[in-house]
DNA sequence: AAAAAAT
């Protein structure tokens, strides 16, 4: 038991044991706000230093400059995608030398390390093939039969926390609307100090400006603290990253420390490149403070510096599943050491889409493990495949255990025909540009291109972002949209989840998800960390079959059910028929989308006049 | 019928 207790005393031991390790990279520091403005000019860089090839290249001359927003800007050099990786500019040769084919460790256990994908055996279309090549991957199977114990019971009530009655504990939990579920639950706790975290972590969180932990944080910290599995279910914006981020801290400075060619002790699998690299920012912000290493494992972007960081040793590392499986299946990393694993956004981990890949994932982790599950929505049938991967479990749900949307968005549904939407996109935007950020959502890639491209003749400054981009395009675009400079962007669900940018005032969903659970995550975006936003949305009657329980969604949030909406619910069935079927019913549509052109030419300059 | 996730 007071292992942690010691360390705690002292928390400078661990770091002092530790002095010999090289800190991880240093955090990225927050994009400066601002640039846009209704009225002047916006000044403008050139394109982003990281890409951009001669820098601060003037924007060429034309109707592209009129309103200060840069034409684009094809980020290409760093990223030299898809090539074969070897023309980097750092100079990372060969990183594909190593791959397939390097022969299994001679151990117990197959090690189906045949499957090469240079091949393309099971088909050569870009799109499906990969998958089914991805699924088929075989890893070394894992010996699991004789672990040493290692400890994750951390939890260590403090003196107030104590103190509180159990019937304070209830009254507490009712108040902030705190459902908890499985035995031996620990009360909540009130104040950042009950958490029992090393100092370090209130230091940054009272720098953050953070003046009460959230109901997630309340539960879900004592509950994690205890070294228990966990599902956490809470609305978006509510802090659900730094839920599971501070007790993995406390996790991981309490094992030994890494020895050669050990792997993560924390792992952190989410389901999108942008959401990755995001809460590997979170996770920097705390961890290198106590000299934790952290790093982030994910497409699109070159292997070589993801293999050193895997290499040198890292204590936690948040990934997406591909690019992981790449890595362990290239023996760069692997997962014996990990005892504390994270599904963020889980429904979705566990959708068809991801299923196979996190089974293979977990198969690689030690079944004494602590598993954890966050995400803002929870459909029933989710549920039965979590806890194959789970063990006595906790469940906390914060408000109803029904689909929920976040209170502080207003929401608004309009009922229209498709070729009205652009007319009332526009008029919208009119309303609604007022310095802030608009985010806009579409149901496909080349929808999201077709707007986007229409908005950018007509003079607005939007940009999209999608999965047939490539990563450095993303990331200029998601930097562009943060930072004001352009502040519309359209979207595919690849920025439904998770993705945190600051005045979000308004989400549009142009065409309605395919999902309940996905118009939550979306409307999300908006009215983070208590703050106000709206979230329009366009609904036409082949969307009938959502009306009825989008209408139970905006009453559960106090919302105004417009007449017409309540017709097109009353004409139509319920898409969740009996219990939710919408989830895992659907299969993949297969090559869909067409690839966005290296050059970027799809961002075409804006129009000469500036329409709002 | 879509998106996402390796090259």
């Amino acid at each position: 038991m007071n292992h942690y207790d010691n360390r705690y005393a002292d928390p400078s031991s661990y770091r002092e044991r530790r002095s010999d390790l090289i800190g991880p990279p240093p955090p990225v520091g927050p994009p400066a706000i601002g640039g846009y403005g209704r009225g002047g000019p916006v000044p403008y860089g050139g394109p982003p230093p990281a890409y951009g090839r001669g820098g601060g290249s003037a924007p060429p001359a034309g109707a592209g400059n009129f309103n200060g927003y840069p034409p684009f800007e094809p980020p290409v050099g760093r990223f030299d995608i898809g090539r074969g990786g070897g023309r980097t500019a750092n100079g990372h040769v060969g990183v594909g030398d190593r791959r397939v084919g390097s022969v299994g460790r001679g151990g117990a256990g197959g090690r189906g390390f045949d499957l090469g994908r240079g091949g393309g055996r099971l088909g050569t279309s870009r799109d499906g093939g990969v998958r089914r090549d991805l699924d088929n991957i075989a890893l070394p199977k894992q010996d699991f039969g004789n672990l040493v114990h290692f400890e994750k019971n951390f939890y260590v009530e403090t003196p107030s926390v104590r103190a509180m009655s159990e019937h304070e504990a209830v009254a507490y939990r009712t108040r902030r609307e705190i459902m908890v579920e499985g035995h031996d639950i620990p009360k909540p706790i009130r104040m950042f100090h009950e958490a029992n975290f090393p100092d370090y972590c209130l230091e940054v969180i009272a720098k953050l400006g953070f003046v009460e932990p959230t109901a997630i944080q309340a539960q879900g910290w004592p509950m994690a603290l205890k070294g228990r599995d966990l599902i956490g279910i809470a609305e978006t914006g509510s802090g659900k990253t730094l839920a599971y981020l501070l007790p993995a801290l406390v996790h991981v400075s309490a094992q030994p420390r890494l020895g050669h060619g050990e792997g993560p002790i924390v792992l952190v699998l989410a389901p999108t490149r942008e959401l990755a690299v995001q809460i590997q920012e979170e996770a920097v912000k705390f961890a290198s403070r106590a000299n934790i290493r952290s790093t982030c494992i994910y497409g699109g972007a070159p292997k070589g510096p993801q293999i050193r960081d895997l290499k040198r040793g890292v204590e936690i590392v948040i990934a997406t599943p591909g690019r992981l499986i790449d890595m362990l299946e290239a023996q760069h990393t692997n997962l014996r050491r990990v005892t504390y694993l994270v599904l963020d956004e889980a429904d979705r981990m566990l959708d068809m889409g991801f299923e196979p890949q996190i089974r293979k994932i977990v198969a690689q982790i030690r079944p004494d493990r602590q598993t954890l599950y966050w995400s803002a929505t929870w459909p029933r049938e989710v549920e039965t495949l979590a806890r194959q991967f789970l063990r006595n479990a906790y469940k906390v749900i914060i408000g109803s255990p029904y689909l929920k949307a976040n209170q502080s968005i207003a929401q608004v549904v309009e009922v229209v025909t498709e070729v009205e939407k652009y007319n009332r996109l526009i008029k919208l935007l009119k309303e609604a540009m007022d310095g802030s950020r608009i985010l806009i959502f579409m149901e496909t890639k080349k929808g999201c291109d077709q707007v986007t491209r229409q908005l950018r003749i007509d003079g607005w400054p939007a940009l999209s972002i999608h999965g047939d981009k490539s990563q450095a395009e993303r990331d200029w675009v998601l930097a562009e949209f943060k930072t004001g400079r352009s502040p519309i962007m359209t979207a595919t669900d690849v920025a439904a989840r998770g993705l945190d940018v600051k005045d979000i005032k308004c989400v549009i969903n142009y065409d309605f998800p395919s999902s309940l659970e996905d118009y939550v995550h979306r409307i999300g975006r908006t009215g983070r960390a208590g703050a106000k936003g709206t979230a329009f949305t366009f609904l036409t009657h082949s969307n009938a079959k959502f009306a009825r329980d989008l209408v139970k969604i905006l009453q559960e949030a106090g919302q105004v059910v417009s007449p017409a909406l309540s017709a097109l619910a009353r004409s139509a069935g319920s898409a969740l028929g009996g219990s939710g079927g919408n989830f895992r019913t659907r299969g993949r549509g297969g090559g869909y989308g067409n690839r966005a052109l290296i050059s970027g030419s799809n961002v075409i300059p804006l129009g000469g006049r500036r329409p709002w």
